[in-house]
DNA sequence: TAAGTTATTAACAATATGTTAAAAAGAGGT
DNA sequence: ACCTCTTTTTAACATATTGTTAATAACTTA
């Protein structure tokens, strides 16, 4: 190996096909909430969890769903400013949520080449969307957690139904960490439904500890709404009282209510910065 | 473009060149607890985390400390695969804690190219270490967070001092995310600071919610030992009450002793792993 | 005006955590 | 043998947080 005696010298000499090469890409799970309105005129509608998926236009995978994503241009931009890039392409959407999820590369995960993905997991307000998006199409998220660590979930964008099974496997070492097995999947792209699994989790872990819900949020909601989106994100039913309590720091009340909904009205809150929780 | 009617057609005819590519490495933060004794008679030793830094032999970052890692192969390994490798090769140690922490991709982090680095948090118990290893070394930890979201990282190994500081900047729409500026450096190669601030802040946090401390602990250990440890990472006293009541259902008590600390003798405990906390 | 529905909050119960203080027991020194 | 030092261990109480029940409020529609 020939020797060098400074730092320059050796880079002016460097060759960046020294290592093996690969390719990278981002993926994005999109993440929002909307109200499926029964029509009775109690609108008591339902809160669910919706994503965003993209129908693949070019092999592999032609014609499956998949998340939004891209590839990296390792010359010009980092794995955030190409999620920024993805996420203004298929929402027109700036300066919203963006999370680093988790880099998932095993070796076959794209039939072409050796592909490694980061992740990440964007949260954003649905009012703020721009009408419609080619090739693109939001998917409320059921979620049914089986005893045994099987996970399905349920997508469905009002024409089409996507169901996939997965099995978590404790890894090694801890009593919190899994490994996802797929069990079932045969509409969904690449590794997207562990990406997707892995993001609701992620997001049902911060609920308690973070503010991120707001960002899911529009400026002014009720209570009761607020409510409902813990409730649909963490699956489960929660008490009025304590809920109150546990976000009351969070929002302040404003002067606006919400009327017209067959019930007593509710005021509006709006998400409060805190300084320190 | 061509028009292929299959997957199986597109594959045979697909370039692996198509996209641009990178390299990539991993980079482990390898975290133990120290203890550090004073040699008067009563061994009021001081427990302190300790990290593995090994030192460079080649360009770039010559003779500088870096954390173990090593370049991808994206043939035959995957992330995870290369990093227990890495730990294999530095610690001798296999089935050890493991998970992957962030992949840092700054476009200049390598002066070399473009190298992506997906990095990983592994924790180990010191006493199951060979004594040992080529050009690496344990580093003990001080972490002095200032008030104004500047942190200084002090790391020791008995002959050489390492300094930096890190200003931690509030991302965007978040309350609980930073990105992490080096304000000073000299000693570390990469970007290697940061991923140091990043995984010592993510073991903090996870200590509260989880069980990573036991992978770090002996087999038997006394509720003093274990409490210390508890205070070394998350950097305050806590009251032996409370500590006690907090993990009592994580740990059982043996028959065994621990004497002649000049002191009451205490009851070693062993980890327990639980149904459900 | 009554019925239905959700909003809001008071009041109490249960649990979890913070704090003080006291008793226990080995090592070393005299 | 006894005293001192030190840490271990736990009891007892104080405080804070969260869970639960139930009562009242206020709108819409019939």
């Amino acid at each position: 190996m020939k020797e060098y005696s400074s730092e320059e010298e050796f880079l002016k000499d460097y060759n960046p096909k020294e290592f093996e090469q690969l390719s990278m890409t981002v993926d994005i799970l999109v993440v929002s909430v909307s109200s499926k309105d029964s029509s009775n005129y109690r609108k008591t509608d339902k809160k669910m969890m919706s994503i965003l998926l993209a129908k693949r236009e070019d092999y592999p995978f032609k014609d499956k769903w998949c998340l939004p994503g891209g590839f990296l241009d390792p010359k010009t931009e980092t794995l955030e400013e190409c999620a920024k890039k993805v996420l203004k392409r298929e929402t027109n959407l700036s300066n919203i949520y963006l999370e680093q999820l988790y880099t998932f590369d095993a070796i076959d995960r794209d039939p072409r080449t050796r592909v490694v993905s980061t992740s990440f997991v964007a949260l954003v307000d649905k009012n703020k969307l721009k009408q419609h998006v080619e090739n693109a199409s939001w998917f409320d998220v059921t979620f049914i957690e089986e005893k045994n660590n099987v996970v399905d979930i349920v997508l469905d964008n009002g024409n089409e139904t996507i169901k996939m099974t997965i099995k978590k496997v404790l890894r090694e070492k801890t009593t919190d960490r899994y490994d996802y097995k797929t069990v079932k999947n045969d509409s969904l792209a690449f590794d997207h439904d562990k990406v997707i699994l892995s993001g609701l989790e992620r997001i049902k872990n911060k609920l308690n500890y973070t503010d991120i819900v707001f960002n899911m949020m529009p400026e002014y909601f009720t209570l009761g709404e607020l409510q409902q989106v813990y409730e649909v994100i963490l699956n489960k039913k929660l008490l009025d009282p304590a809920f109150r309590r546990i976000i009351a720091n969070k929002v302040e009340k404003t002067e606006k209510m919400k009327t017209g909904e067959g019930h007593r009205p509710s005021y509006l809150f709006r998400y409060k910065k805190n300084e320190r929780d």
